[in-house]
DNA sequence: GTGAAAGCGCTAACAT
DNA sequence: ATGTTAGCGCTTTCAC
């Protein structure tokens, strides 16, 4: 099979077999209304040729494509392990998987236009990883993981972000610490304000008051931390303890700590928040929140899922929010602070 | 900015600027000929409208789309750190990255029919990961990753697999071990084939001979490992050691271990290849071969990028083939062998 | 400088 | 049971 030389097109196939393009495609999906002996004649040259219907003009057609798609505006261990878990929950469902990474990363309101790009609908349904913006006007099911502050009309996934931070900061309180620096994520996402309301509340709860002067914001990435890293580990006096609002900024304090020749845990407690599979091969290995990100993944596509094949079920109803437990592993990065280092 | 109901076509954009979608066309993609005043004025709709041509239609019309499509058969810890890699290399190129997971992920073939789907290019050029087979007609620019076994038509890279295989075996034998079971991979990929010699190399060099009893097939993935992993954990007698060609099939042999009551690295040490990020979450921490993944999904977006760039500088020369070093990373899995235990 | 019109490959009426 | 035809949203000649 498959000699046949650059694309073939149903025409192709219509044209050797001796029938029409649409006979073909009705073979091809399967429709009712074509002799059994069509059938197998124009499936034997679909064989022989190695044809394959193709996407881009199916969906541009058709309403349904069986295509669920994810829109990210990068692909880092946080966007990557959400893939594997979504991945794995479309397995059974029939559906494929499109995982789009526009090149305008960065910049406020991609997932809109990475939305409207996609329209058209190339996939039936779309899932949007922590897209900055508030309202989509999409004409087709999306659910958004970890999303933009703001009231949400479209469904979320989110993690219990504000529990996590509480349970990491008081993980450092229990350890004696007391000046614990906290490098904040990007604000215009819930889960970075909920982070550092966690961080908040459990000083608030041990009688120790919020210092802004104890505070950076971070962004969620190695880059964008380099600096505000270095900052909060130059304060005098040092902070004991340092809570980094994400992972990959975690590992940012940890490189700059090394650069500093501050030594962690011993100098300077760190715990990050995520549990990517990278925080574990730091040296040393960081204490962080687990939000078992695959999990979010997952459940995303059930929501999505739902919302496609049901959307009768969920037309008049409020958009359904998803909140996932969080939970701390502690690992290498944090210690007790000795008694006698106390101020 | 962004009222409007639905998907906004090219249409409404003309017929609220009150010229034709052709002038509309020519604004969008910035061609020559159009007045200063009407680029203008149909900038100001496009933005009010919030409208974004349609990758499918465009796609389906015009040659060029400016997007790199990888073509996986899951989203598994491999090919997202592959995926890691190359969206950081397409970074700075100004193409878009589209991710294809076909749901005909375990059948032979797999990559053919997706690169067929994907025909009528929604992408400018095509990165292969792990296919199952050698030829694939394409009518545009691919890179193989990881390549079946075969004499390969398509550019390829590749790790150098049989050194890695001889480093970690060698690692055992130094070690001490002398009965080292071997978890084989997937036969049909190239890698697993060079996998398999390496270890059958460095066993030659320490005079052992290759004994079959000790091999079984894991096919890299960890359900598929499940039942060999168990028959070399209850060998009588029982390696002291097994090399498991990927991560995946090392943990599920660490997973057996725990299950028989077998102590790693006491009773069995274990050694994997890839070094995926979860290889370093495993309880003890996994000795693996490195193959520094994400450097294989940068150096093929590379190659993809100069074909698609300039298809004149490798028109009529051979297929280039990438090799990447590979390094031995020691964890915990693995330990000497105890001089009594020695036969 | 701008518009009309012909497709890209396919599906879905509508004919026969 | 099968063929004809009208688009899906867009780019691109070819006219004007």
């Amino acid at each position: 099979m498959a000699l046949a030389a650059g694309r073939v097109t149903i025409e192709d196939v219509a044209a050797r077999a001796g029938v029409s393009i649409a006979t073909v495609s009705r073979v091809v999906n399967g429709r009712y209304g074509v002799s059994a002996s069509t059938i197998e004649r124009v499936q034997g040259i679909i064989d022989e040729l190695g044809y394959e219907s193709s996407l881009v003009a199916r969906s541009l057609r058709s309403q349904r494509t069986n295509i669920v798609a994810i829109l990210v505006s990068g692909i880092e261990p946080f966007s990557a392990e959400l893939l594997k878990g979504a991945a794995r929950a479309l397995q059974d469902t029939g559906f494929e998987l499109i995982v789009y990474s526009g090149g305008m990363s960065g910049q406020e309101g991609w997932e809109r236009r990475s939305l409207s790009r996609l329209s058209g609908t190339l996939a039936d349904g779309i899932i949007l990883v922590t897209p900055t913006v508030v309202e989509v006007s999409a004409h087709q099911p999306v659910v958004a993981v970890d999303p933009h502050v703001g009231g949400w009309s479209l469904p979320t996934v989110t993690a219990q972000n504000l529990e996590g931070a509480r349970a990491a900061t008081r993980h450092l309180l229990d350890l004696g610490h007391r000046r614990i620096g906290f490098l904040a994520g990007r604000s215009d996402l819930e889960s970075a304000r909920r982070r550092e309301a966690g961080y908040r509340e459990a000083l608030a709860e041990a009688g120790i008051a919020f210092d802004p002067a104890l505070v950076r914001v971070g962004g969620f990435t190695e880059e964008s931390s380099e600096q505000p890293a270095r900052e909060l580990l130059t304060l005098d006096p040092r902070p004991t303890a340092v809570f980094a609002a994400n992972d990959l900024s975690a590992i940012q304090v940890l490189r700059t700590a090394r650069e500093l020749e501050l030594s962690v845990p011993d100098d300077v407690s760190v715990v990050g928040f995520d549990n990517i599979p990278e925080s574990a091969l730091t040296d040393p290995p960081l204490t962080t929140v687990d939000q078992s990100i695959q999990a979010l993944g997952h459940e995303a596509v059930r929501l999505l899922v739902e919302l496609i094949d049901h959307p009768e079920r969920t037309l008049g109803a409020e958009p359904a929010h998803v909140t996932l437990p969080t939970e701390l592993v502690v690992r290498r990065s944090t210690r007790a602070l000795d008694r006698e280092a106390k101020p």
